[in-house]
This record gives C-alpha cells, sequence and structure tokens, in this order.
DNA sequence: TTATAACCTAGTAATCCGATAGGTTAATAG
DNA sequence: CTATTAACCTATCGGATTACTAGGTTATAA
C-alpha cells in the first residue's frame, strides 16, 4: 500500500538537506522584518546612544550604519510623523529624540514601521482581519497555536525598550 | 527649536489611529506566515484527525477547509517529498501520515513549507546569512532582540505537536 | 545670501504569492 | 480490458510588495 512514502522524518541529515536545497533554488529567502523596520531601529538606536540631544543628520547615520540615505530619508521621515523623532532644518539641524529611550518598547516601534506583529490576521490585536476560508476560530486548528506565537513575542518585544537595545557595549 | 515634533508617543487614540490609517491604505497587510503554511498545517492537522489511517483525499480536504484543490495539491505534494505524508494513487487513494502526530514539530513543518523562522537572516539557525551592512554581529541593535524572539518562538513551536493542534473539540 | 539638511512626489526593477490551466501516470472497480 | 479515480507534473500569470533611486522644494542657520 505504501507507494511513494518520501523521506523519513526524523533522519536530521536529510532534513538538513531539504532545507539546504530551498536555500539555493530560492535565492532571496523571505524573512521577516523589512529591511525598512530593520534600518529605522537602527537608527533609532544610534540616535539613542548619543548623549547630548542634540540633533542627528540622515547623511551620518547613513554612512556609519551602511544604510542608503534616501531610503533612510523615507524612514526617518515616517518616525518624525509617528511621534517618536522630532527634527530641525538647516545647518545642525537632524532629528532626535522627543522621549526618553526607557520609555519606547520594541512593540510600538515594529508595529509603526513593518504592522502587524503577529504571524496571521486573525490573531493580530492591532490588524485584526477574519479569515475568509475559516468558518470558526474556536475549532482552527493555526488559530490557538498563532496565539501563543503572538504572546511570546509580544512578551520579547514588550519587555525590551529603545534603551536596553542600544545600550552601549 | 522643536518645528515638526510630531505626535505624542503617549497619546494610544493617535497611535491607533496610525495603524488604522495604515490598515487602509494597504489593502493586503503583510503578515508572516503564507498561506501556502497555513494551508498545509491544516491539511496535516485534517489528517492526523482521522482515526484509522486510510487516505484522504485531497478534494475531500479542499472541500471541508475551504482551500483551492489545485493549491492544496501543490502543498500535500511538498509535504510528501519533506516526508510527512505517504500517498496512494486511484480510488481509495489519498494522502495519510507516515509518522505519529505526536511526534511531529510545528517547528520542522513550518521550516519545510515556509521556512526560516527567525525574522532576520542573521539569527536563523537553519537559514543563517550574514547581512551586508553590519560589521559586526555583537554591536548590532537589532541582532540580540531578534535573538530573543526567535528563542521565545521556537519553544512555543517546539513544544506544540501535530497532536496539540489537532486535538478534538 | 548661500549653504545645509529636512521634506515631498514619483517611479522602477526585481521578486514573491496565490493561484489556475492542462495535462500524465498509476491504481482500483467492474 | 476498460473506465474511472486521484495523485503527480509543468508552466504560466496578475497583482502586490520591497527596496530602492531621481529630482526636486522648503525651511533654517551662518
Amino acid at each position: 500500500m505504501v507507494i511513494s512514502a518520501g523521506i523519513g522524518l526524523f533522519d536530521l541529515s536529510v532534513e538538513k538537506s531539504i532545507i539546504n536545497a530551498k536555500k539555493s533554488i530560492f535565492k532571496y529567502i523571505r524573512h521577516m522584518l523589512s529591511k525598512k523596520t530593520k534600518y529605522g531601529i537602527k537608527a533609532l538606536a544610534f540616535i539613542a546612544k548619543r548623549e547630548d540631544r542634540k540633533p542627528v543628520q540622515t547623511s551620518e547615520i547613513s554612512k556609519s550604519e551602511n544604510i542608503s540615505q534616501k531610503f533612510l530619508e523615507s524612514i526617518l521621515l515616517e518616525l518624525r510623523k509617528s511621534g517618536f523623532l522630532g527634527s530641525k532644518k538647516g545647518k545642525g539641524g537632524g532629528y532626535y529624540l522627543i522621549k526618553e529611550p526607557e520609555a519606547i518598547q520594541m512593540t510600538v516601534v515594529i508595529r509603526v514601521l513593518e504592522g502587524p506583529i503577529a504571524m496571521v490576521p486573525c490573531v493580530s490585536l492591532n490588524y485584526y482581519e477574519k479569515c475568509d476560508d475559516c468558518p470558526s476560530e474556536e475549532t482552527c486548528s493555526v488559530h490557538s497555536l498563532m496565539i501563543q506565537v503572538r504572546d511570546s513575542t509580544l512578551k520579547v518585544l514588550g519587555d525590551n525598550t529603545l534603551a536596553d537595545i542600544s545600550a552601549k557595549k
């Protein structure tokens, strides 16, 4: 009866080889955090590291963190509009933090830059959307699993503030 | 000096309004779990719920779970090739589990269907890639945060097996 | 008045997702 | 032996997103 049984589930070396095959076939592996968000966090951390509250220029962050300046400009602009940063034009201008780094949770930063933290819309607190395919969320096998993932992720991101991740080393 | 101070960081109603604006502008919100993975998990759970080990047809799962049959076909095929399922052709054919549901961790399922669990390549255990922009991972502000997220997610997905998520209700 | 740096609008190549179309092969029932 | 069934295979596609780039305008300070 067993015609094509596939590969044994616990042969870890084979499992690894499947994963490696996937790696080589798809050049760009899909990851969850966009570069925009990554750059945004890095920029915020860079600004937070400054002892003085003097404005930091986009060009300085761009050079130091190896981020395309134009791209970074758009990100910092968004962070200003979202209430994380203040700005000043002209010479000596730049961006500066409005709030204390200790008061900025990473959940808030990521929600603004990236969007939802949940892996599926039906368990998202801020971006909730019903699944069209699911008749009921209670009987959905994916739902409760994704709630667990969401909560553990929220805990980590809520416990970490900008002060934590920009701690000087 | 403060010219454009943006919006207060702790005004939650305003924060919500930003999120809602984002919601309406982008019709399709990017979430982390693809439909392919979601459907794959649902299909595995559906098959696991069967008491007998008799093959389950794609068409039955497709109807019951509201999944496009052709799309589901390709997913089940991949699950067979990855060693989760066995298959049988012809009348009375279909897909069936090869291993006990208790022995199938969700980490393994998700890695095969979705790819990396980590949010950034530089903290991925199975799909590691160095960031081109980071000179050192130790001083990167994003790195340690993403390790924490990865580990908490791995814990949840490792603790849950197919048996757990397909428990009859 | 001139240099500076934020601000704004638009566009683009590459890529991925979620399917659909249309067939081939293998197993079973009659 | 034939018809039916259901897995298997290949190819293609529209729509959307990402990560930029181009080219300007506006406000500030020296």
